[in-house]
DNA sequence: TTTTGACTACTTAAATAAAAAAGTCAGAAA
DNA sequence: TTTCTGACTTTTTTATTTAAGTAGTCAAAA
């Protein structure tokens, strides 16, 4: 069991290998499987399709997110901080992984099954039901003025990747944004949060 | 010169009845002339190609809502109010114009040629300059916090417009949002702008 | 000066054929 | 028994051709 849990975890990090170069559809099975030095049909004896390697690649990089952001949650430092720090966090993650495109609050194309769709709004629904409970927080210390903390942490979130959208629409029409557009992204990000954290005072 | 001018509006006018049922790739120069009940070749007097008749559409609708906008400019209501009053304004005209996708603050497919999508990107700067100067408007009477203007007014506006994006992105894949998405983009983005300015102060 | 029927050139959409990828299975290797 | 594979089938995607539709022109008429 021990076993088949590492090959399987195995399988996941080489189909992101391919995922981060040429996104989700144009990897083929074949591929991920040359990659390991593996048949085909060893992949679909440790995953039934696609979709659920696919699944669990998604499963893998949002762990590997909310990792990171709860380890910073803990620490009793000023909610713009906080904030600021998580954005950081999402835009390495938005860099690494930006041909997988989990980007946006929204399901994108590369996601086809309602399977995919469904479990990647669950794990946005988890973001911001930890941004919800870092405001509640915020509130019970004073530090902000009470409100409804799920509605306000949704449109907090969005607000940001609402933000990100439309540099991306607006920027050059290549697969890859520049290094500039980017860092434009990061900034635009922290102005409106701070501002966005000020009003909530 | 004055009839000839006549004639232009009323072709506009016919274009943009078509545009709003089936946008602009949907309506062919043959329809509209058959609407206003003229031969094709006469359209082509007035207007050279069609993208100039769209450039004309987009002047005309973007020349309304600036009158709209610009009217309640001299009133000395809060900031914050008039923000709502722009938003409600701008929320119509999503509405009647949302086949014609001039909503966010990117030029969209619709609008094909390099033209279109310059002349759209001057509208919208002339809409982000509005409000950088209503901005500093209060600025100088102390409602808020001296700034940037003109890039705290381009984060405003796009914060508001990546709302939308999302909203739509999110929604029912139909042609058209519903009415209860709609309600949805226009309570976000009032919740938002409150906040927003709020965080100004 | 303004309008039109009849025309051409170009673009888009539909249909079809070819290629590639997902997924299966009987059986071999560990 | 569990894990793996070569050879296969089925489905999906892509490329190619074909047909249809549309933008734009022009000589001539109102």
């Amino acid at each position: 069991m021990v076993e088949t849990d590492k090959k399987r975890d195995a399988i996941i990090e080489g189909a992101i290998k391919r995922f981060i170069h040429y996104g989700i559809n144009k990897t083929t099975m074949n591929e991920i499987a040359e990659d390991l030095s593996v048949s085909k049909p060893s992949l679909y004896y440790y995953f039934p399709d696609k979709n659920s390697l696919v699944l669990g690649v998604i499963d893998k990089i949002f762990n590997d997110y909310f990792d990171l952001v709860e380890k910073d949650l803990s620490a009793d430092i000023p909610l713009n901080e906080c904030m600021a720090g998580f954005i950081e966090i999402r835009h390495r993650f938005f860099q690494k992984y930006y041909m997988l495109h989990l980007s946006g609050g929204s399901p994108d194309s590369s996601l086809n099954s309602e399977e995919l769709k469904t479990h990647f709004m669950r794990m946005h629904g988890r973001n911001i039901q930890l941004h919800a409970d870092i405001f509640q927080r915020a509130v019970d210390k004073g530090e902000i003025s009470p409100m409804e903390v799920y509605k306000t942490a949704e449109l907090y979130l969005d607000s940001l990747a609402g933000i990100t959208s439309l540099c991306i629409l607006h920027g050059n029409k290549e697969l890859f944004p520049s290094k500039k557009e980017m860092k434009n992204i990061l900034d635009r990000q922290l102005s409106l949060s701070g501002i966005f954290i000020k009003g909530l005072k």
